[in-house]
Parts: C-alpha cells; sequence; structure tokens
DNA sequence: CCACTAACCTATTCACGTC
DNA sequence: GACGTGAATAGGTTAGTGG
C-alpha cells in the first residue's frame, strides 16, 4: 500500500527524519510501557518536554506499538480497550475546517493527492490549520475520494474496484502521486518550497532551530505566505476555531502547535492512574551523575533533572531498581558534553549542521508550565523493567534541534488574508 | 551492504458536529 | 438517527541513518 513513492525525484516530500535522542527514546518508551495509547493530551505534554512535534510523538507510538506486536506479544489483545490504563485519555477535538479552508484545500487535493511535507506545510500557511492536521485532511479525502474520472493529469487510480484492497494487490505504483500539473498550490504563488520542483534539495525546514524561526520549512525568502489565497469572497473567517477556545477568543489560537495545548485534565488523572495501577509509590532516585539530565533539562525549567529520573526509573531494560543506573552505555553517552552543546544549540559542537542534516530531536526551551508529565511517569515506571530491551537501540545521539513549529499567529495569519488582493479561485 | 526505524500510505473504524 | 468528516488504529511500504 504504501504509494510506491514513485518518485525519487522527489527530495522534498517527505518529511526530514527525526533522529530521537537515547533520552529521548527513553522517554518515549517509559510513557509506553505505562501506555502505549496516550491521548492528545498526553502526547502533547510529552512533546513539549521532549521538545518534539506531537505529531512526531504520535508517529513514534505508532510505531512503537507495531514493532512491538510484531516482536513479541500477539497483537491480539491490546486493543485499546476502554478501561484498560484508567479513562480511555481523550482524543483530539476535531478541527473544525471552514468552507474557505476547504476550498483551498480541495484545490489543492484536484492537483495533487499526495502533496509533499513542502506543499503541506504551505497549505498549512495559506490556511492556517496545522500541517499533521492537513496530512490527515488529505489521508481522509484519498480515502473517501476515489479519485475519479480522469480530470486531470494523472490519475485514475487503477485501483480495484471500490475496496480492491491494494493491501495485498500490487499498488500499481503509476497512478499514485500522478506526475501532476505543476503541484503549485493554485494559487498566487506559492513559495518555492511548494513548488518543489523534482530535484532540489529540501529546504531548510523546521528542522535546524526550531525555536528560532518562525516559519520553518517553506522559509522562502520573502513572505512566506504570499500564496495565500482565498477564494473571492471571505477573507473573514478563516480562523479556524479551535476547539480549545470555541468561544473564539482570538487569543492567540496557536495555529500551529495543538490548539488544545491549555487545560490537560486528563493528565493528572492518568498520572494517578498510572501511579495507581504499577503501585509504584514513588521511586524517584536522586541520581547521582546528573550530568545526564541536561539533556534534555531546558525542557524542564522547574524540575529536576528528568532525564536522570527517566534513566533511573526506567530501569533501562534490565535493571529494575529503581535508582539503578540504567546501561551505563547509555548514560555515558548522554553525558557527553559534546552532546550537551549541540543540544544547546551552542556553537562549536559538533552536533549536526541543521543545513543538512537530519533533523535531530532535541530539547528547547520550553515551556514552563505544568509539572514534567515524564516525571512522573517515569517514577511509575520504575518498576517495570523493559523485557524488550531497547531493540538495539543505537544512539541517535546528540542534535540540536526540535521541531517546534511556530506558525503565523492569528494576526499574522489575518494580515496576510488582508494582503491578499483576491485571487481569484482557480476552481469555483 | 544491511538492520533499524521514522515517515507515509491504505483500509477501517470510531466519534463528534450538523441537519 | 443519518450523514459528513476529523481522528485514530492496524498493518504494509519506502527511504534515511548509522553500524
Amino acid at each position: 500500500m504504501a504509494r510506491a513513492r514513485v518518485s525519487p525525484e522527489k527530495p522534498g516530500s517527505r518529511r526530514r527524519r527525526l533522529v530521537l535522542k537515547p533520552s529521548q527514546k527513553d522517554a518515549l518508551q517509559a510513557l509506553f510501557q505505562q501506555n502505549p495509547y496516550p491521548g492528545i493530551a498526553t502526547r502533547e505534554r510529552l512533546a513539549r518536554e521532549l521538545g518534539i512535534d506531537e505529531s512526531r510523538v504520535q508517529v513514534w507510538f505508532q510505531n512503537q506499538r507495531r514493532r512491538r506486536s510484531k516482536q513479541s506479544r500477539p497483537p491480539s489483545e491490546h486493543v485499546r480497550q476502554e478501561g484498560e490504563g484508567g479513562p480511555t485519555e481523550a482524543r483530539r477535538k476535531r478541527t473544525v475546517i471552514s468552507p474557505s479552508q476547504t476550498r483551498i484545500l480541495v484545490q489543492a487535493f484536484t492537483r495533487d493527492r499526495f502533496p509533499g511535507i513542502a506543499a503541506r506545510e504551505e497549505l498549512a500557511r495559506q490556511t492556517g490549520i496545522p500541517e499533521p492536521r492537513i496530512q490527515i485532511w488529505f489521508q481522509n479525502r484519498r480515502a473517501r475520494h476515489p479519485q475519479r474520472s480522469p480530470s486531470g493529469p494523472g490519475n485514475g487510480r487503477a485501483q480495484g474496484p471500490g475496496g480492491a484492497p491494494a493491501t495485498t494487490t500490487t499498488p500499481a505504483p503509476e497512478d499514485r502521486r500522478a506526475p501532476p500539473a505543476p503541484l503549485m498550490i493554485f494559487v498566487v504563488q506559492p513559495s518555492p518550497a511548494a513548488l518543489q520542483p523534482s530535484g532540489r534539495p529540501p529546504p531548510p525546514p523546521q528542522g535546524a532551530a526550531p525555536w528560532a524561526a518562525c516559519s520553518p520549512a517553506v522559509t522562502a525568502p520573502g513572505l512566506p505566505g504570499q500564496g495565500a489565497i482565498l477564494p473571492p469572497g471571505q477573507p473573514e473567517t478563516h480562523i479556524p476555531r479551535w476547539p480549545e477556545s470555541p468561544s473564539g477568543e482570538g487569543t492567540a489560537p496557536p495555529l500551529e502547535p495543538q490548539p488544545q495545548a491549555p487545560s490537560l485534565p486528563s493528565s493528572t488523572s492518568l498520572l494517578d492512574e498510572l501511579l495507581a495501577a504499577t503501585g509504584v509509590p514513588d521511586t524517584q532516585a536522586p541520581s547521582p551523575g546528573a550530568a545526564a539530565d541536561e539533556g534534555v533539562g531546558p525542557a524542564l525549567p522547574g524540575a529536576p533533572s528528568f532525564l536522570d529520573e527517566l534513566l533511573a526509573a526506567t530501569g533501562t531494560p534490565d535493571t529494575p531498581g529503581p535508582s539503578l543506573g540504567p546501561s551505563a552505555d547509555e548514560r555515558a553517552h548522554l553525558a557527553l558534553p559534546g552532546e550537551l552543546l549541540a543540544a544547546a544549540g551552542l556553537p562549536g559542537s559538533p552536533g549536526p549542521s541543521p543545513g543538512s542534516s537530519p533533523v535531530v530531536a532535541g530539547p528547547h526551551p520550553a515551556l514552563p508550565g505544568p509539572p514534567s508529565l515524564l516525571e512522573e511517569i517515569l517514577a511509575a515506571t520504575a518498576i517495570q523493567d523493559t523485557p524488550w530491551s531497547s531493540p538495539g537501540s543505537p544512539a541517535g545521539e546528540e542534535g540540536v534541534e526540535a521541531t517546534l513549529e511556530t506558525p503565523l499567529s492569528e494576526d499574522e495569519y489575518q494580515a496576510l488574508l488582508d494582503m491578499l488582493p483576491g485571487s481569484p479561485g482557480p476552481g469555483a
């Protein structure tokens, strides 16, 4: 099924691969042990603390569940049962996509059913909808609109009869990713990045300096949003209504970063449950070698070394003991000064150069807010020793970065809208 | 070269908001 | 309650990393 990515020539189509740091992996695994199906609130908190995007956390859990079910444990059971690990955590709230936003998306969809990361980000910019939501929108759209009548170049989803699961059949690579008309999102003129002709080195996307760069990817010189096209006629209601504040308080609805960040009631109760369930009193082990925590420390202003706790608590694979050092290996690894420097984004660090290296997840000065979720989870996790020791877990090590996308603020978005004279919608 | 795994995809199903 | 559609899950594939 996977669309045979027919075009190796489209370098920028995939998002840059994130390289998780060992500490981040440990944290993810620790949480995974407690709950393989974290809800939106937990994912967001974890994402914040780890300095990576929530969508990446979600993908990680997907892959992890799969990996897990593969290697051991019959996939049969863990089918997310309601009462399993506590109250089913809430899903992300529905994202309300306005008609005008839909129009933009539909337009783009007709041109390219498989937009790459650059195109998706461009759309995100144009619509104000977070990129991950756009990706989902396209997935749903493809599933529900089987590309009928070849109205455009490439189409004909040579697939089987409705439903003929390409699953087992050969995916007919041809159709996917139609050799589309220039991927231009229809509009005015999207930033070059979105056009991503086939052979262009990936843009300097959101990998490098997260908190520094406001508009990642598509950072085209010049105004990014330029292309925000809006169907002539309704510039006003474009601002998506974020679930969190339906009342529309324009209070800076974070366009890109998850909207529902605030109020995360579930986290508390979840932890509660976790603690109760695991019966772990509270195994915080002050770790002796505090050095490690700095790897991610910045994310937790007031919190003590969460990495430390993480390591100690997780008891890495074979150490059930709460305070025992995990594999000295990783620790040592984490403690590398170079890495720390890199993580901190300090110059002189051997870190990868943001420009061309893979995205390396890293901490970032984060939001002060809520107490560390990890802290609690890790403490709770202490009891479980992971039987499935991190498979090999090579170390991705150092890196700077983190992918926090900072999209346009509502104001900026509005401003962009204003700038638009009113491009004629190609379609309608 | 190869193993590992992040990123993506399809197919399905769940669930929320509307009518 | 039906319907439309966003969100999530399982499971398969592709491709970047690093040993």
